[in-house]
DNA sequence: GCAAATTTGTTCGTATGTATT
DNA sequence: CAATACATACGAACAAATTTG
């Protein structure tokens, strides 16, 4: 029966007192000095212990200050399956996980930057535009009471503007959507999408944007719009950080209403993911 | 303009050759020693490159042996949006990302082990039943070609099983589905469902059966069915590798087929995520 | 504003343990 | 059993970020 290293008895030690409330979020650890000694370990074994609770976002350190409980993000829930013929990215419902803070969220999006672009491989696919074709991109960044919440690329044939959707070409929001402004300008009407989700790590700029460590997880979700001819008139990519996203698919009507699913046991659940409990219901046999 | 961290700049050197396929999959990269000497550090700074490229999934260390470049797994893709009146967890539509591995599939799940429990917060939440209450679950473990693919648990109100519906109880598949046979039994009709889809790192669990590192990222899926009156009448939580599995969702109807959006440039796509092409698309202004 | 103290980040060296071939 | 390769653990020194006096 082998036992296990010192630094995951630490790590497991350290996390018992954050899961019990012993050290609650937003409390300091004790420094890398002190735990050694409380330890009788070294230096390098306390930093190894406290690397893997940084990694399963248990808690974050910050350079020159200290190691501190992760304060968690009450998450951003968004509705994934909305109204087939309008819904582009942004016109989704946020629904939220806690009544407390819902009067206090304030969604904000950027201005747009347009680029005449090559897109990615992932995207010329479903675009179903050859690898080689420019194509117009329309990137946004969201924001959630100045939390950064998402960042948002759509992607639009080129001859959508030859044929006079030419307000797409402007660095500047389209109040009635895309959707809608594609319709009346050129007749190009939505009947459906398709949401295509993946998880990944973040790359340099999406750990800059949101604050990620570089081994974070981000969802990635390619949405692609179809037309009448079941043609995609558009790819739209956004990335979430999952720290502070959830999505909700409904299918079926007369749904009751998501935030119902929430609060009838009375008080919030545990801000950390019950592990305990469903470990407990998915144990092996 | 501070330069970057020895290890930093290694991994990326690393990263580089692999994803200009250098490395492929599969090979072996230089033992530690090797590298210390061609990068001319030290052992220690070797494992922080290596490390990091570990948690991004970019490569696998495996003891004695060496380090390998990942191998990844052709994704298993599930479609969310299914029949709301009969779509349970495991009647899902699974897509394969490439052609060519297609037609060697083969799903298989293991008999459900069946328990009263009383279930977490977050189950009992969504089933809408106090916290004290007991429930059925019936928890399955889910392969496709031998490849650990999902751990699904459902929940069923106690009342089920004394209104008649026993076979709730039995350690058996039950062929038809439990939605059609709660149908069937009791009158219970599920006219639609609630995915709620989050991401976390796996528990101990979790990495043993799905064979993933302890900073991996799985997909946490709650997927509550609603009878008529609005009330739910099982929630299934079901947990994903986010280094094999994508979900699609589509709204609206007569879209053209998944599989359309995968093959039509002709090859397929790097197995690595683009992120260079999607960054530039998305850099800082 | 600056210097000192504190705390984490990086790098190296070394030794020993464990898994695999 | 021996050789190889990664895993754990300790010690040390200096760098960088932040706070404090």
């Amino acid at each position: 029966m082998a036992q296990q290293p010192m630094y995951q008895q630490i790590a497991e030690r350290l996390r018992a007192q954050i899961e019990s409330g012993e050290l609650a979020p937003g409390d300091q650890l004790p420094t890398e000095l002190e735990l050694r000694d409380r330890y009788s370990s070294s230096r390098n074994t306390i930093r190894d212990a406290i690397k893997r609770l940084t990694s399963q976002g248990l808690v974050e350190t910050r350079p020159g200050q200290g190691t501190f409980v992760t304060r968690r993000i009450d998450p951003f829930v968004t509705v994934l399956s909305g109204d087939p013929r309008s819904a582009g990215h942004g016109d989704e419902a946020v629904t939220y996980l806690s009544d407390v803070s819902r009067s206090h969220r304030d969604p904000r999006v950027t201005t747009p930057r347009v680029e005449i672009q090559v897109p990615s491989a992932e995207v010329f696919r479903r675009l179903r535009v050859s690898s080689d074709t420019q194509v117009v991109s329309r990137h946004e960044k969201c924001y959630i009471d100045d939390t950064p919440w998402s960042l948002r690329t759509s992607f639009y044939p080129m001859d959508f503007i030859t044929k006079g959707a030419t307000r797409l070409l402007m660095a500047e929001d389209i109040p009635e959507g895309t959707v809608r402004y594609l319709a009346e300008t050129i007749g190009v009407e939505q009947i459906g999408y398709r949401d295509w989700i993946t998880a990944r790590v973040p790359d340099t700029n999406e750990q800059a944007f949101f604050g990620l460590a570089h081994d974070a997880t981000v969802f990635e979700i390619f949405r692609t719009g179809f037309d009448q001819a079941g043609t995609p008139l558009r790819v739209t990519v956004t990335v979430w950080p999952a720290d502070r996203n959830q999505f909700i698919v409904n299918v079926g009507d007369h749904l009751p209403d998501p935030e119902y699913d929430v609060n009838v046991g009375g008080d919030l659940p545990d801000t950390a993911h019950d592990d305990k409990a469903l470990s407990a219901g998915q144990a092996m046999q």
